[in-house]
Order: C-alpha cells, then structure tokens, then sequence
DNA sequence: TGGGAGTCAATACT
DNA sequence: AGTATTGACTCCCA
C-alpha cells in the first residue's frame, strides 16, 4: 500500500492541506504538543497497494501478549485537551471540508457523515453544520500517519465547554432517537453509564467535573510518568483532563487510566489517586466498554480513528508512553476529540458504519 | 543509510 | 463476527 503515490500518505497530505487544520489545539495541551495533525482523512482510495503478506505461522498468543505487554511502559500523561476545545470533535475522518462537522449532526443527527478530520473539525466545531459530503465512509481510508510535520497554523481553540465525557447527557432528552442512533450497537446501557467505548476507564463521570478532580496534582506528578496504559487512558485523560486541569497542568493524569484496558500496570501504581478516585472501582477497560456497547473495534477505528482495525487493536493492547508517540499522538487526538463531543454525536459517528 | 514509529492489510484465533 | 497478531511498507530523523 503505500507505495505508490496513491499511498494514503500522499494523498493524506494532499488532504490535509485542503482540510484542516489541525491542530487542535492539542498545543494547547500542553504536553502535548501537539503536532498538527495532519490528518489524514480519508479518502477513499482502496487501492490495493499492499502486499500480500504472507502471514507467518501462528505465534503463540500468549507470547505475543506478554510482548505487547512489554512496551508498555509508564507515561505522561496525554496531553490534556485545552480546556476550551471540547467540542472538537466530530468527524474524524472524513475529507470533509472544514467548516463541516459532525456538528450538524447534532442537529440534525444525520448520522452518517463521515467524519472530517479532527482537526478539521476541531476548529470548526463552532459551526455548526456539518456538511460532509458523504464520502463513502467506508472508504477505505487508508491514511497513514498523520504527518506530524505538518505545521499548523493556528487554530482557534474551541471554546467550547462541552462536557465530552461521556456523559450521558443531554442527549438523553435531545435524543429522543437515541436508541437509533445507537442502533447498530446492541444494548445501549442506560445511560448513565459512560458511553465512551474507549472506556475511558472512568467511571460514569457525568461531567468532566469528576473526572477533573481526580486530576490534579497528582496527575501531574504523574506526568511524565506513564501514560498509559492505553488507548484509552491517553484519550481519557485527554478528554477529561482538559475540562478542568488548570492550565498550567495540562497534564492530565495519565495514568488514570491505566487499567482501563484492561491492563494493570502493576507498575505503576496508579498514583494517580484522584483520578482514580472516580474510578477507584477500576473502571472498565475500554475494550471493555466497546464490548459492552458492542461496538466492534473496526468500526470505532474507521469511524472515529480513521485507522484500521488492527491498528486500534494493537493500541488498545499496547500502548506506549506518550512521550514516544509522534505522529501516533494524532490518533489519541482523535479520540480525545471524539470524546468531547456529546453522546449523541459520538454515537453517530459510530454508527456510520 | 539505518532505525524507529505508525499504519495497513492479511490472517489467525476466539 | 469480532479481535489479536504480524509482516510489510512509508515516512522521518539522526
């Protein structure tokens, strides 16, 4: 696949420079720092450019675990969000041109739009309609990296205050559709329950409020420690940290989240305390919530990550510190955004597929 | 140039 | 059907 120009990468950066912008202002986050994301977004182009792998001989399972085990290793914590970029997410992947989010789902809830790039849409949050030209969505995007070189221009930060969490909010009653909306996912649990599929671990925080708490100076001692554990701690944190980390903290507690996927750290205690705090119970890994939700895991990669299933598999397996990330973080911003945004919206996304 | 990071797609496994 | 694993590949950096 990616060889020739085809190559998502190519046209990832085609696209990014059409499409957004990224930024997001994970810059925000403080650590970090955001690259820009490029996103890359999809466009569909399947074009077969792999190879035919030839898939080796099956490995043992439970060595290839112990492996992904390994890279673990303990993190700074994510970056938080900036606290005024809530809203930002919408549509991850798609091309869509800026300006259109999945926003406008939430008014209209037409669900299936494709999601723009994050960044894309992190910016455009504010307005409010999402246009997105159906691009297939299932195209098969196959982006590569995100480019971190990408220089981002400025974006505007969101303001917004959206309590991404996954609270269960206000969708309730907006949505009245809701069990549309969740549809395609099986049994939607009540609401209440955090939604996230990322599971961010947490426990049914209804605003970030709670979550917050937990973050403070513990999480920054943490800091630099280890994010996480995973996929879902570094987007947990994100999300929640942004909402009320003071700034000058940005650091959200990453190892909040340690376990959530399932993975226990025993290495790092969770010293998070706070964090935990809300979750002390150990919150549900994220795998555990996509499974709870029944959200297959190549749905939420496409749809939100825009990234294949493997891809978030691995991550969710085997996360790596944050501070190893590069242009991976682009992924985690994802899904931080995708967690800002309402239920209702995040559920969309999902439920392009 | 080599290595690391990130991802994909195929495939194995449950 | 969904998840985990893995080889291959691209891109970036030292």
């Amino acid at each position: 696949m990616k060889t020739a120009c085809t190559s998502y990468r190519c046209l990832t950066k085609e696209l990014e420079s059409c499409a957004m912008n990224p930024e997001l202002s994970m810059e925000t986050l403080g650590p970090l720092h955001g690259p820009p994301s490029h996103e890359p977004e999809l466009l569909g182009s399947p074009s077969p450019h792999h190879h035919p792998p030839g898939r080796g001989p099956p490995v043992s399972a439970a060595s290839s675990a112990a492996a992904g085990a390994l890279r673990v290793h303990p993190q700074p914590p994510p970056p938080p969000p900036p606290p005024g970029l809530h809203h930002a997410m919408s549509m991850p992947c798609d091309s869509s041109p800026p300006g259109m989010g999945m926003t406008s789902t939430y008014t209209t809830l037409t669900p299936l739009q494709p999601l723009p790039p994050i960044s894309t849409v992190s910016d455009k949050f504010h307005h409010p309609h999402a246009h997105h030209h159906p691009h297939h969505p299932h195209a098969h995007h196959h982006h590569p990296h995100a480019h971190p070189h990408a220089h981002h221009p400025h974006h505007q930060r969101l303001s917004g205050n959206v309590s991404g969490t996954f609270t269960l909010m206000r969708d309730e009653r907006g949505l009245p559709a809701m069990n549309n909306l969740y549809g395609p996912y099986k049994e939607m649990p009540p609401m209440g329950q955090s939604l996230s599929p990322l599971g961010n671990g947490l426990p049914p925080l209804h605003n970030s409020q709670q979550g917050l708490h937990g973050y403070g100076p513990a999480a920054a001692a943490a800091h630099d420690k280890m994010l996480g554990p995973n996929f879902d701690a570094h987007a947990a944190m994100l999300a929640r940290g942004e909402q009320h980390l003071p700034r000058g903290l940005a650091t959200p507690p990453a190892p909040m989240l340690s376990h959530l996927n399932g993975m226990h750290h025993p290495g790092h205690p969770q010293a998070h305390g706070p964090v935990l705090a809300a979750g002390r119970d150990r919150p549900p890994s994220s795998s555990a919530e996509l499974k709870r939700y029944s959200i297959p895991q190549a749905i939420f990669a496409q749809r939100v990550l825009c990234r294949s299933q493997g891809t978030l598999s691995d991550l969710l397996r085997n996360p790596k510190p944050w501070s190893k990330l590069k242009s991976g973080r682009e992924t985690f911003r994802r899904m931080w955004k995708w967690l800002q945004e309402p239920e209702f919206q995040r559920m969309s996304a999902l439920r392009l597929a």
